[in-house]
DNA sequence: GAATAAAACGTTCAAATCGTTCATTTGTTG
DNA sequence: CAACAAATGAACGATTTGAACGTTTTATTC
């Protein structure tokens, strides 16, 4: 409970520069032990007398307390994983939303948080949840909250282009799951696609009309389960000739594809990963420029 | 995120000199905490609670992380009903987000905003599209807009209290609307209640075991659909007889609940309208205070 | 236990903010 | 219209803050 923290860990808990904090520490304002080697470690306990006191009554002082700060290497995705699981299944969003703002400003990209973080935090819940040790609530719960904790993170990227490329798709009939299509909507914003999930369980029909009328430049499908096989590679099979005969292409992933299924789809791109996906429409992207840099230098 | 903001980007964000900016500080009709140092910082939430009392407009709302041209637009509700339609129907997200947020800034509540401007848009939706008249996939991405608009506006409420009462729910099995137990989930937080969306599609066995786990102070259902009248009566019933002896109130609410179905329902409150939830639960905060006053001078 | 990556050290410096004063604008009243 | 009170915005030197830098310590990995 006690456990020393450094000044980085306070210093954003608290939203100052480390710069201040170090100061306010070596001004006595905050009491502080040294290392061996020199370095500042506070503790729990000082941190809040130092708020009470100063009068520098901040924000969340509850924030400090609990979670233990996200690094910036490679070995902290791993544990960022288990942490974003943890705090998924006890229903802490605050904490949630955090670690993965934190993964964001350290670098990561959104691509690589969803593949590397919560895909496998989601992985792992939904395992417990089919060996029963998982309550369905919090898996559900779960899913409430890595979305709230997705669309925070699109909210710090910046607005796409009025002239990017479009992109748009969801998940079909009987197909709940929200999270995959978040998550393609994200990582192609931050790819600067102009994407626009139309969400979960539409018809085929619909989704036929809204490439019709909008005429992306992609269409995805996520497909997370599937009620009938035949049944879905008939509907699917319409949708890709219908969107590639208009000029879409058609990228198709999820859970729910066994190879046997892949094996009768016809697609432009098949995603097991948002990585093979970003990877295909930047492809896209420089054939476009290329296309362009033609038309105009003839 | 929450990160505290200066008076500078404050006073140029509603297009005022820094110098009055810090004298409505300093009189106390914008709340501010200081550093250490004695440096002001101000919290986005106090900001637009200033913002909504003192009618001010937002200059430059993209320097406190609002929405480009927020807070500009005007505040008329009537009218915003038609417009949020037309910008949903529209798939134009940013549009929806600004209306939305201008009408909070102006004054309006979320409560208000969800009752009377949202709900009336998606009726309207939802008539054109029974009609045949609006495409399924311009409804579900009505949704989609409508849900990051909402969980926009959540952000701007402060975080809720730790010790501030506790509310979860969601839609039962067979109901995959999203929208309805965001806007309670937005609206209870509002009201200053921990309120945690469990999501849609909830089995009742689970929904069960979320208040056996977490007892909390109200249970929210929100009935958008029901498969069949009888089995959810019975399913229901259960629920609610649990949730009251474990001391929970049940609140249940829906487009779906017939004058026919409500009459053969138990419950501690009924609502048509976020409204009447909101009124329920305040009730409920001043019973708590008054009990509180009593064990305190006995 | 050595090698390597990450975090913290102390320092410097430009930019931001402090509190204060003062001239200007705005609104009200006789 | 003049007189007056109240609010605003600009300016000032002093202080605080945040970001940068090269160096040292700590933590992680093989």
């Amino acid at each position: 409970m006690n456990q020393p923290l450094s000044p980085k860990q306070v210093a954003q808990a608290i939203g100052v520069s480390e710069s201040s904090l170090k100061r306010w520490c070596d001004r006595g304002l905050l009491k502080t032990v040294r290392t061996a080697g020199g370095h500042r470690r506070l503790e729990l306990g000082d941190v809040l007398r130092f708020l009470r006191t100063s009068g520098h009554q901040v924000a969340r002082p509850d924030l400090i307390g609990l979670p233990p700060q996200a690094g910036q290497g490679t070995t902290a995705r791993n544990k960022a994983r288990e942490r974003v699981r943890d705090a998924l299944l006890a229903g802490d969003e605050q904490l949630c939303r955090r670690i993965v703002y934190d993964l964001y400003v350290a670098g990561h990209s959104a691509c690589d948080i969803c593949d590397n973080v919560l895909a496998g935090a989601f992985h792992e819940i939904g395992h417990g949840w089919e060996c029963g040790k998982v309550q369905v609530y919090r898996e559900r719960r779960a899913c409430e909250i890595a979305l709230k904790a997705l669309y925070d993170l699109r909210r710090a990227l910046p607005d796409p282009a009025v002239d990017a490329p479009l992109a748009i798709g969801g998940s079909l009939e009987f197909d709940p799951y929200c999270l995959p299509t978040a998550m393609v909507e994200l990582v192609l914003r931050e790819s600067g696609w102009r994407a626009m999930s139309l969400g979960t369980m539409l018809p085929p029909a619909t989704l036929a009309e809204a490439v019709r009328e909008n005429e992306p430049d992609v269409l995805w499908i996520s497909i997370s389960t599937i009620r009938s096989v035949p049944e879905f590679l008939d509907e699917y099979s319409q949708l890709h000739d219908l969107a590639t005969t208009l000029g879409s292409a058609v990228v198709v992933g999820g859970r729910a594809i066994t190879a046997e299924i892949r094996r009768q789809l016809s697609y432009s791109a098949f995603g097991d990963t948002l990585r093979h996906l970003v990877t295909f429409v930047e492809a896209m992207d420089r054939r476009t420029q290329r296309v362009r840099k033609r038309t105009a230098r003839p």
